[in-house]
DNA sequence: TTTTTTTTTTAGATAACTCTAATTTTATTT
DNA sequence: AAATAAAATTAGAGTTATCTAAAAAAAAAA
């Protein structure tokens, strides 16, 4: 069974959203999340329905199918091989990738994800944190905490963004904050949600709950 | 100016065939070369002709502009660098790369190439011996001669494959052929046009004068 | 429980690419 | 030069993916 470079890009989306916890994925938040229309949407779910990668029924929801979730993870683990690629091997930094694995996903070629596999080490996190599915679809996950929920003197380490876009990833970079990052939070501003931490011992930084509660700690 | 992925496979045949030498390339070539039906051809030949990356009138044939080689160059370029990485970074055999390459010539991101160029040490041919064009499209082409026109004594290098099809490429890696080797010509059969060569000074080998023909050879 | 709003789906178009079958043009024979 | 064959193009249809506008269904508000 073999999905077009679109039907793999809308079964991902759904993917991610249906692991986002919220009860439902909606037609909408589709197509808000992969920058279309939802009367487009409408009509890949049904096609996806007929493929069995989802199961569809019409105004009442849609829930992605064991068969949905692995194909999902296979793109999945591609995209973030070859992230991990364009990093270590092409020097991009981690703003510059999604775009080029967002089309470099889609190239079909077990031999090719095999190899690129070994030739990176057996890679099991991508440049943003977010873990590598191994070629059966298993994730080894790692328990995490936004940074906004941690309490004062806490410490842990940077292990992953929730957000990945360019924009967040350059002021992370500017600020000093990294996956890797020893990290321990100093204070909380109750107010605004704020927080004020020391990144490896030295440096302390303040951000706004908004950015804290898009980078991702392992307690310690 | 940007071509679709259907676009760039059409143009790089009709570069590659233009480059054959013969007078003009056919809808017919074109179709054998690209296993499509002439009516396609027709088709693609007309809006190639509309963004002016050929010139084509109807019924009289068609000729690649400056613009057209440009792009087809570039598409070659893309193509025959990732064969490179496929070989020696991934440990492709030469007869595996070809299909994978032909899928992640059409990614686009001048970073990504520009960066691959550099990671790969500029390399100036490909696994089959085909030079891959710069940036700019500029060719650094060797003089080569088929093995078939040598003449008894002579001696050289094969530094390409005219075919590049896995069947003849997994032949010549069983006879132990590969390029680099330094041959030189021990005998030739007036009448079936086949050689017997010598291959590093050990070993003799016998082919046809259709295999011969197959393989380039920079006289020495 | 109506009414209104929001969400979702369908209808109808368009674009890119491909095919088969029919037609037109060019080339080759007789 | 006319007949025939070959090559190329057009006509018409199908697939995939997208859109806008209209209709239908579900959810929320009055
Ligand atoms: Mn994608
Ligand atoms: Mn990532
Ligand atoms: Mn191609
Ligand atoms: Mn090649």
């Amino acid at each position: 069974m073999e999905l077009t470079t679109a039907e793999e890009n809308y079964l991902k989306a759904i993917y991610h959203l249906s692991e986002e916890g919220k009860k439902s994925v909606s037609t909408n938040d589709i197509a808000a999340a992969i920058q279309t229309k939802p009367a487009s949407v409408s009509d890949m779910l049904r096609k996806l329905g007929e493929k069995e990668v989802i199961q569809y029924r019409k105004y009442y929801g849609l829930q992605i199918t064991e068969l949905g979730k692995r194909l999902a993870l296979q793109t999945i683990r591609k995209h973030r091989l070859w992230e991990v690629f364009l990093v270590d091997k092409l020097h991009f930094s981690w703003d510059e990738v999604h775009e080029v694995a967002e089309q470099l996903e889609h190239i079909q070629s077990t031999l090719l994800i095999e190899r690129l596999d070994a030739y990176l080490n057996y890679p099991k996190f991508d440049p943003h944190g977010d873990p590598i599915p191994d070629e059966y679809g298993d994730v080894r996950s790692r328990p995490r905490i936004a940074l906004n929920e941690m309490n004062i003197d806490q410490g842990g380490q940077i292990v992953a963004v929730k957000d990945s876009s360019a924009a967040f990833l350059r002021y992370l970079d500017k600020v000093g904050a990294y996956i890797g990052a020893r990290i321990k939070v100093l204070d909380k501003v109750e107010f605004d949600g704020s927080v004020e931490i020391l990144v490896d011992q030295k440096k302390t930084l303040f951000m706004s709950k908004d950015v804290a509660s898009n980078i991702l700690v392992l307690q310690s």
